[in-house]
DNA sequence: CCCATTTGATTGACACGTGAATCATCGCTC
DNA sequence: GAGCGATGATTCACGTGTCAATCAAATGGG
């Protein structure tokens, strides 16, 4: 009788529950990345780094108060921040007040490849997710998500992006 | 009134749901892959292979077939295999019915590594992942991710591994 | 039997991610 | 105002992933 519940193994259920999720997200993942690739010339992380972009003051971030508002590390950031460059979707400034720092600007280009990425890619994350449940599935993997989190010590989603269009 | 469905965008509670499946997922799976390399020095990739080597008749599998097993790309476990000979964990022979082949074989190192690191990865899947959830959460996941592969087109869940312990 | 095609596997070029090391500047203290 | 620790950012080395190119061996049609 005495085996507890937090230290036993997982049941073949649990286990293929876990599979599942785990699996499924992977290809979610891919394909919904392979589509905004196809569609618009650009990975997520572009995607992501783009939309803090066009959100910001004037279209432009210091490059640590960008890493902090995506939740990147700096060196991810400078690097990728490197690739976007040679393509012309941002530029690097020195920074006015500290000489040291390194300001972000939005490109023209790189603001016209965002507006022109943002309708199709949401439409992508609704044919390939949430056109696969009902609306009762969806509130219950919202209530699962916000479980999860708790268990995790997240916080409870991450309120940022904010806009009501611009999502992901 | 005519908007159809199928084509709108997702609303705000849509958005927030995706946003959350997504990124809590990103969370989970470098945890896991954070503790599984801290535990056992392996990561996902190499667990994967292993597991893979060790149900294998004999140790043991053509190159090709372990790639399909996995569901990995010929250049990706090519790739793969070569850092994992380096550490020692399998090896490759040339192969004796098909001189193109290349027979992949777990070394007792590698079989040592995969034993040590199963149980502790088991029971950090079930800490960090199953434990979040009810038994009726755990239901549910697990028909939302049936209902999401069936939409993706994906064959209802990976029958894979099948042994009772060794899951992932 | 020979050659074209297919197949098994590796390689190369690149994008992406992490962590440690580096380096200049900033700002504080004396 | 000289020195020194903290901070902003980049660089390096490496692991990981994709795709196209390569290359040798297998194979099937004439």
């Amino acid at each position: 009788m005495a085996t507890s519940k937090r230290r036993s193994m997982p049941t073949r259920r649990e286990l293929a529950i876990w599979r599942g999720y785990i699996e499924t997200y992977d290809i979610l993942r891919n394909r919904l990345e392979a589509r905004l690739h196809q569609d618009s010339e650009l990975s997520n992380g572009d995607y992501r780094v783009l939309l803090a972009l066009s959100e910001a003051e004037e279209h432009t971030l210091r490059s640590s108060a960008l890493a902090a508002h995506i939740e990147w590390e700096r060196s991810r950031l400078s690097g990728h921040l490197g690739r976007m460059e040679k393509r012309g979707l941002v530029r690097r400034e020195p920074c006015a007040e500290d000489a040291r720092g390194s300001q972000v600007v939005l490109t023209e280009d790189g603001a016209r490849a965002f507006r022109a990425s943002t309708v199709p890619h949401l439409q992508a994350i609704k044919e390939t997710f949430l056109d696969a449940f009902t609306d009762e599935q969806l509130d219950v993997l919202g209530e699962a998500t916000t479980a999860l989190r708790a268990h995790l010590g997240l916080p409870p989603v991450t309120a940022a992006g904010g806009s009501p269009r611009a999502g992901v």
